[in-house]
DNA sequence: GATAATCTTGACCGTATCAGTAGAGATGGC
DNA sequence: GCCATCTCTACTGATACGGTCAAGATTATC
């Protein structure tokens, strides 16, 4: 039921990229300090989520990465989803990632009913926060990320 | 934030064991046949969920299983739990499987906050539900488990 | 235009986990 | 004693995970 490190490391980066929205691009390797990620990983990740549309890079010098879209568009279930896959703990009660699953009837299993239920939950959560959110609370929190962004201006 | 097979399998065989409550021991092979489970790799996790408790065997020939202890004291999280390990989507918002992470400030992360609701709705669902709680909803579905149970009765 | 800093791309690698198989052995009913 | 069953350990093949490396393309700046 865990997310991989490369998810969490997805989010993380989006943090710091929504906490400098509006301005300059930000370099892989800030990213990689202050978020404790290896830098050459993290480079794979964000390529990947250019292909998601959630950041759009500058080349060569004075080049790095920023959101494509605004914070308040992008929402944690969209970018799981894209890095991970399913947010359905089992495929058979996944609307985007649906596979038919081994048991006898799964119109009338029991389990899926309850597995539905989980992803009910899951889902709800995810796809309410936006990356705006995790600005605002971060700013509640008065977290080193903040300090990271006025660090950043 | 998929679940294993081998966890959704452990979950399919305790409730036929649930089903068959009260009745005599069922044998793998049977249960392997009826819920499309390889035989070999079903030995393997009912064992292990005898380290649970969950379950007891009886050897020899006219052996099988059975559960330990009556369905509605068998939650899917003590199953998950001890199937696949933690239930929470990142290791630092787990209470019995938790690891510190990597980012730089966990008290004040604003996605470890939101990790941690993702949790508590997973849990709330998988602590509520136990192997009577699916045998109920079983027969309301009339599912083929059902049938299952009367063919072994 | 040379240079240096950055992103881009794709190959590569070691390890762990997953799903499943195989086989020898222990047990118990008949 | 026979045979069907559970028990236990080892093994395998595939895949994903986490991460590194190297060569190249792009662009700001001097």
């Amino acid at each position: 039921m865990k997310l991989s490190v490369r998810g969490e490391y997805a989010i993380r980066a989006l943090l710091v990229l929504a906490l400098n929205y509006g301005e300059e691009v930000v370099r892989i390797q800030d990213i990689s300090k202050q978020q404790n990620i290896p830098k050459k990983f993290l480079e794979q990740i964000l390529n990947d989520l250019k292909a998601l549309g959630a950041v759009e890079s500058r080349r060569g010098a004075a080049g790095g990465y920023r959101l494509a879209r605004p914070p308040q568009n992008i929402t944690l279930a969209s970018v799981v989803r894209h890095v991970e896959g399913a947010l359905a703990p089992v495929s058979c009660v996944s609307d985007r990632f649906y596979e038919r699953c081994t048991c006898p009837d799964e119109a009338r299993c029991p389990i899926r009913e309850v597995m539905a239920e989980a992803r009910e939950a899951v889902v709800k959560v995810m796809e309410r926060v936006t990356l705006a959110d995790l600005c605002e609370r971060a700013q509640r929190l008065g977290s080193a990320a903040q300090a990271t962004m006025e660090y950043a201006i």
